[in-house]
DNA sequence: GTCTATATGGCGATAGAC
DNA sequence: GTCTATCGCCATATAGAC
């Protein structure tokens, strides 16, 4: 009976909500997104959405967390494996690399976050018992261990999230300015930098030890 | 006569408008700022707004214009003086944290920039005159000329670009996960970071030729 | 679960007094 | 030049039919 009191409920209407959100969000930001322009690219009704989520903000948050739920892991692989400081890093750089080449709409969120609303972002961190001080500590003994002196391993985190970030929140204009607008070829440029980023800091490295001096 | 028939105009309002705007822009967001929000914190009234840029839209342009004014010669200055290769790096990298350091919300614009209106950027350099092929033709010979092998130079201007940049777009969130929200440890951290990114190049360069590979 | 129709509020913009 | 008052639109959100 009951199959016969309500129509069948396209079971991936939610995820195709979500996805939508993503894209739309990503592209207009939170404020800029209309409700329509979601509706339209999940190619469902407006109304449904709030059906689905209540409210703009609960969508917004609900896509917010579960990106953030991606990129904690990959952030915080860097600490976690037992592999050679070395091999972590370039783990690091391949994994993040990915990441954003998958969900390319990724910074843009995590931008808006950290200006709109940096506390919420920093508890995410800490409910997730993130411990900056004692991240900082290991990371300074493990630096020391793997020749890179007394290396400020707040340095090093901001050459290399810089280095793997520029590339994709540029890339808008960045491709079209320097490849010509290119989209394989930037492709290609990206994957170089899997490569690219992990030599020059081990070219550093050795450097620093020819130089015998602390970086 | 003329100056009993008018009341004195504020000669600075046009300028708090200005300033205002950028920072309730760089908060907000184009689409979230109000025009409430600026007039706010410029202190006026909100129809003085539409009196002094008749809309949002051309208000926006206005402030992002000026904006670009000073981007784009902090940017070019690598390629334009007759300094040796590495010593216009240094001055790149110091006069782009400068910049960034007095105009914190000016990644927030140009993000936005990127991601809504990326042809408008375009159009900006393209009219200055910038000439993507024959700058990194040039800089090719330079990195070559400089010891770096052939070290592609989009590699190496993404390499600075987002080292230099990380720090301040991720301030909010950084500063406080990693300095514990201590603001002049973070100054001091930008400070040393003018001259860690150099000199971290330069290990990389002194590294290259060690090992005798390419980059 | 999904739709149409509508309520409600907020925001950009302008008119017009001073 | 600066203010008050107001118009008109558009977006979120909900009510209610199916």
């Amino acid at each position: 009976m009951n199959e016969n009191n309500h129509q069948a409920r396209e079971p991936d209407t939610e995820k195709r909500i979500l996805e939508a959100s993503a894209k739309v969000f990503a592209q207009k930001g939170k404020q800029g997104a209309r409700m329509q322009d979601i509706a339209d690219e999940a190619g469902i009704n407006r109304t449904l959405l709030h059906y689905y989520f209540r409210s703009k903000d609960k969508l917004f948050d609900t896509v917010f967390e579960l990106l953030f739920a991606r990129i904690y892991p990959a952030m915080t692989g860097i600490m976690s494996s037992e592999l050679p400081f070395m091999e972590r890093i370039e783990l690091f750089i391949e994994a993040y690399t990915d990441l954003l080449r998958e969900n390319p709409f990724l910074p843009v969120f995590i931008f808006q976050e950290i200006y709109e609303n940096p506390d919420r972002l920093l508890k995410m961190f800490m409910s997730k018992g993130f411990d900056p001080k004692s991240t900082i500590a290991k990371l300074r003994s493990e630096i020391s261990a793997a020749g890179l002196g007394d290396m400020d391993p707040r340095h090093l985190f901001a050459n290399i999230m810089g280095m793997v970030l520029f590339p994709h929140i540029g890339r808008p204009i960045f491709q079209v300015i320097a490849f010509q607008g290119d989209n394989d070829a930037y492709e290609e440029f990206l994957d170089e930098r899997t490569r690219h980023i992990p030599q020059f800091m081990k070219l550093a490295i050795i450097g620093a030890g020819d130089q015998n001096q602390k970086l």
